[in-house]
DNA sequence: GCGTAACCCTACGCACGAGTAGGTATGCTC
DNA sequence: GAGCATACCTACTCGTGCGTAGGGTTACGC
């Protein structure tokens, strides 16, 4: 009955794939900005110019639809690093360029991925979700490190390696997250502090120096 | 009417100082199987062996009571490294000691501690209260950094030393995740192989070596 | 031995938000 | 321009869990 005053002329009724997109645009936003828990499918949906019937029949559960925000924002991260990295450089180049572009990336999204990131760290139904994209990374940095290091003709132990990329990945998603909450910070420049502390101690490491823990009072100094 | 069958002989009646004591216990102990949102103040509750209305008396509402349990296990952790650091100690004993307290803190409290700290970071009423202990943590890194490196004259940024500051942490933190998941682990040997890239990298800055972005295509390398 | 304060309970109100039932309009095909 | 699939809506149900009302019981001072 009612006569639509709205701005856009008629109605719109847009196909699946583009509604779907939109849905997760709002679905990321308002997930950043309230967490998964404070967010309700009717904001969602409301942020989304949709009802929330449409959410369902689209996206399907609450927890679904939070996987497949992590899922397109994880792949989105994945391969901004992807496209600069390239395996013939050398490791620290390879590095480099990873740091630039996901803290680039973060940068760019700084509601999208971070919060994301960080909302889903503690929900327990995305634990697995998450600790898998943070495992592919791990094993990445592992990889490298492993790989630069084997061709030195040096041996490490698997445990060492795991621990040392785990490190570095904190390390980064901690300088990530200082980047959310520092909007003049320039994502570039930070990424040059970030590879100061990480490549300076890695290039130390893969050349055999280390530190090992003081001798305490009785003990052999081997 | 119903004669009480308990175990212990008489329906104990303890001193409110004792009772929150438990309560917090407990709640330490749902908060971190389930998490913030999982948690239901009826489970807290019947896990510390009293009924709601008790906790909502001692220790208020579920925010007020997350926030106290956070607030005793931080306070517990600080105080532990608080407890091996002499200030005359050199800053690389100082953050192996730091580094030690607190893989060994978190080792021993692996339900407490960690899991209420993954807890903590997403949830926004929280985010404050937990920023200001990291940030101590942070002030106190970045004090240490910038401390040993005016004894030797060099100059640095305010935000370059926090960058580093936060980088270390979060490598910290993400260490000591990895250690909460692998029970197996010891955490003096993890303490170690952290202590190796962080106080690696880090003497290496302090000694002023660092990495420069190569040069560009078109670039001038200044 | 009696008042009073502290400890402790059962049982509810109530809001909020996930998910759904059932129906309407619009574009597309032939 | 009839038929059909698909986009889309309003208006509900219903579980869950926070927080509380109101009342009972034990210790302790005097």
């Amino acid at each position: 009955m009612l006569a639509r005053v709205s701005s856009t002329p008629t109605f719109r009724r847009l196909p699946r794939a583009v509604r779907e997109q939109q849905m997760l645009d709002a679905a990321v936003k308002v997930f950043s900005r309230r967490g998964y828990h404070g967010a309700s499918m009717d904001e969602i949906a409301d942020d989304a110019g949709i009802s929330k019937p449409m959410v369902y029949a689209y996206l399907g559960t609450k927890e679904e639809l939070f996987v497949a925000c992590l899922h397109r924002e994880g792949t989105r991260m994945m391969q901004a690093i992807a496209d600069v990295v390239a395996p013939d450089l050398s490791a620290d180049e390879r590095l480099w360029r990873s740091l630039q572009a996901f803290l680039g990336f973060v940068g760019a999204h700084r509601d999208g991925w971070a919060v994301l990131y960080r909302q889903a760290r503690g929900e327990q139904p995305f634990a697995g979700e998450l600790t898998a994209l943070r495992r592919r990374i791990v094993e990445v940095v592992a990889g490298m490190l492993e790989h630069t290091l084997r061709s030195e003709g040096r041996e490490v132990t698997e445990t060492d390696l795991e621990v040392v990329a785990y490190a570095l990945v904190g390390a980064t998603e901690s300088v990530a997250d200082w980047l959310v909450d520092h909007p003049e910070a320039d994502p570039e420049q930070t990424a040059t502090r970030m590879m100061n502390v990480a490549w300076v101690g890695a290039a130390q490491l893969l050349a055999g120096i280390s530190w090992r823990p003081p001798a305490r009072r009785g003990e052999a100094s081997s």
